[in-house]
RNA sequence: CGGGUCGUAGUUCAGUUGGUUAGAACGCCGGCCUGUCACGCCGGAGGUCGCGAGUUCGAGUCUCGUCGGCCCCGCCA
């Protein structure tokens, strides 16, 4: 028999998604995992897959392998051998892109077996995240997983090429460092040589790469990761992936040119053109029109102001809180007004369960009459100039919120963004990239009873409001921006303090003291004193990118090893304990 | 640390008011099958109901504790 000549060669001619009409008649050798098996008697139908795709492989009646083929199990790795062949035009699968041709297996050898696998490698069968991690060899055999780990590598392909165009030198900086100042809990790692002494390993490279921009670097960028020991969110892991960027000789807006060619570039991996510039709006605007600092623009729907109806008003709640300085605002919500009593009675609640001190709502019945929850209260009057000032239709649902400063649109905020997703009005299709400028420099924290910067503290004060650094520091602005994706914040960054003097003045205000500051970051504040170009720069949070691009709720569906809300690896183990001996060199005991 | 939710076969789930021998689908094992492609048909094996206490004549089901997954608050420059 010519069959039994056979052998499989030890490398393949051909991938598993390649094989077209074009190569009928070829003879090749395939080698990946068994898909499955469709054993027909005395016909037997194998899928062999691999990373680009699946190739059927059949084995006929009288052939040598079909009795080999049959010991063959799902997920075994194989080497297949034999011609290429057209399928009938009955037997097409439109399916895959191997469809119209099959392998007649002339050859096959088992190169390894497999255990069955604690569950199928397919689309159709639901399994647990828990199953999935412990067994994330298996799970990123998937499709799903290998399409998301494919685009991430597009994306940050697409990343590198557009800074290298944009003369950007990618240049890496040290893991084992030291702790910066403010932020983030730090991991700490031991140092052996050093008695009870540890590194840190970075939240972000911020220091270094400023210090690169002090030697003259121009342009830098690295794709890093970070590490920050807090509690864990779908969107957060103690590792992840920043996009790194610093710039010499730059103001914002060169670095908002520069990352929106970025993003234009991510998204072309997708096929997808935005348009650039991307909008700006202040961080002040977002807070008051949208409750937020990184508001979801894929639609409308903006907080508007009513307090000039209720500062002479009968509702005396809103009056005396107007007259204190704060303000009504009020959300419409369009095609919510036709909803039960019980429903917007509901929303009420919720808003309790935020921690809201009350909400109020506005409807017009069909035949036009207002309804309210403060009717009475308030009086039909006022009530029809909230709907008329905030331009409600007949359908429409009018919420109401009242407090100090951000507070009312804070509240709003998370309703429009609730209400939105439960009326369909956001458009998934949509892509909203925009900037969220003049950042407010510092804020009071409780906890800590002292000013603390809000992005970091070499953020550069906007020059205008350097005067009121010391009388009035919550009133300065940042140079700081955010960049918001769907109401996302993917990245943010700042033009720096570049000048020693200013910055040893802002560390004055975070009453980070001289000594300290020495101690914790001296060597970045003596490389500001030899000659530092104006700055700034960016970090992006490519996990973030890349699972909104995907479609994925969590960054861990585009990261190969991710951790749980836990912070624990269920595949490797860790954390674990270690022996004592690694602890005594380490002058842990 | 706090709030919510889930934990039953390898996997995903069902399991009534606390009551006989805990079920289904897929997977797995065996058999049949020459054009399947989530093949089909027949048969079979497979359970520490997360773990530990408690209530009860009796607990998958109720109570308490504990462990683990997920979501959220705080936290995350």
């Amino acid at each position: 028999m010519t069959e039994e000549t056979h052998s499989v060669p030890r490398t393949r001619t051909h991938n598993c998604g390649e094989l077209r009409p074009s190569d009928v008649g070829a003879d090749v050798v395939l080698m990946g995992w068994v898909h499955r098996i469709r054993d027909l008697g005395g016909l037997t139908f194998l899928d062999v897959r691999d990373r680009h795709g699946l190739t059927q492989v059949v084995a006929r009646d009288g052939s040598a392998v079909l009795a080999r083929i049959k010991q063959v199990r799902p997920e075994y790795v194989i080497g297949v051998a034999g011609p290429v062949e057209r399928r009938s035009e009955e037997t097409l699968n439109p399916k895959i892109a191997t469809g119209e041709v099959e392998v007649e297996a002339r050859a096959l050898v088992v190169l390894s077996e497999a255990r069955t696998p604690p569950f199928q490698i397919d689309e159709e069968t639901p399994v647990s995240e828990e199953v999935r991690l412990r067994y994330r060899y298996l799970d990123l055999r998937r499709a799903r997983m290998r399409e998301n780990i494919g685009l991430r590598h597009r994306i940050t392909m697409a990343v590198r090429n557009s800074l290298d165009a944009d003369g950007f030198w990618e240049i890496e900086t040290p893991l084992l460092t030291k702790s910066t100042p403010e932020g983030a809990r730090d991991y700490l790692v031991p140092s052996r040589l050093h008695a009870g002494e540890f590194y840190a390993l970075p939240q972000s490279p911020q220091i270094f790469k400023q210090i690169l921009m002090v030697s003259g670097m121009d342009r830098y960028f690295q794709i890093v990761k970070c590490f920050r020991d807090e509690d864990l969110r779908a969107d957060r892991q103690p590792e992840f992936t920043q996009i790194d960027v610093e710039m010499s000789f730059v103001d914002e807006e060169a670095v908002f040119a520069a990352v929106e060619r970025l993003m234009q570039a991510v998204f072309h991996v997708l096929g997808k053109e935005v348009p650039a510039p991307f909008p700006r709006l202040t961080y002040d605007e977002a807070m008051t029109r949208y409750g937020s600092d990184k508001p979801d623009l894929r639609f409308a729907m903006p907080i508007q102001d009513v307090s000039g109806v209720f500062r002479e008003g009968r509702f005396k709640v809103f009056r005396e809180l107007v007259a204190r300085g704060g303000s009504v605002r009020a959300l419409v919500v369009p095609g919510a007004g036709r909803q039960s009593r019980a429903q917007i009675d509901n929303l009420v609640d919720e808003a309790l369960a935020l921690g809201a001190k009350g909400m109020v709502w506005v409807r017009q019945s069909p035949e036009g009459a207002i309804q309210s929850s403060i009717l009475k209260a308030a009086g039909e009057e006022a009530l029809a100039q909230v709907v008329e000032t905030v331009g409600a239709g007949r359908d429409d649902l009018t919420l109401i919120a009242a407090g100090q400063g951000y507070e009312a649109s804070v509240l709003l905020g998370q309703f429009r963004l609730r209400l939105a997703e439960r009326e369909g009005l956001i458009d998934e299709n949509r892509t909203s990239l925009s900037w969220v400028v003049d950042f407010p420099l510092m804020d009071w924290s409780e906890t800590e009873q002292r000013l603390v910067s809000m992005h970091h503290p070499f953020t550069s004060p906007r020059p205008e409001d350097l005067d009121r650094l010391e009388d009035d520091p919550a009133a300065v602005r940042a140079r700081a921006y955010d960049l918001v994706l769907n109401g996302n914040e993917i990245g943010g960054g700042s033009i720096r303090i570049h000048r020693a003097e200013l910055q040893a003045r802002i560390f004055r205000l975070l009453k980070i003291s001289d000594e300290e500051a020495q101690a914790r970051f001296g060597f970045f504040l003596d490389a500001l004193q030899y000659g530092t170009p104006p700055h700034g720069g960016i970090a992006l949070g490519l996990d973030r990118i890349v699972a909104l691009v995907a479609g994925e709720p969590s960054i861990r569906d585009v990261m190969a090893f991710p951790k749980t809300s836990a912070a624990v690896d269920l595949m490797a183990g860790s954390p674990s304990s270690v022996d004592r001996r690694q602890l005594r060199e380490l002058h842990l005991e």
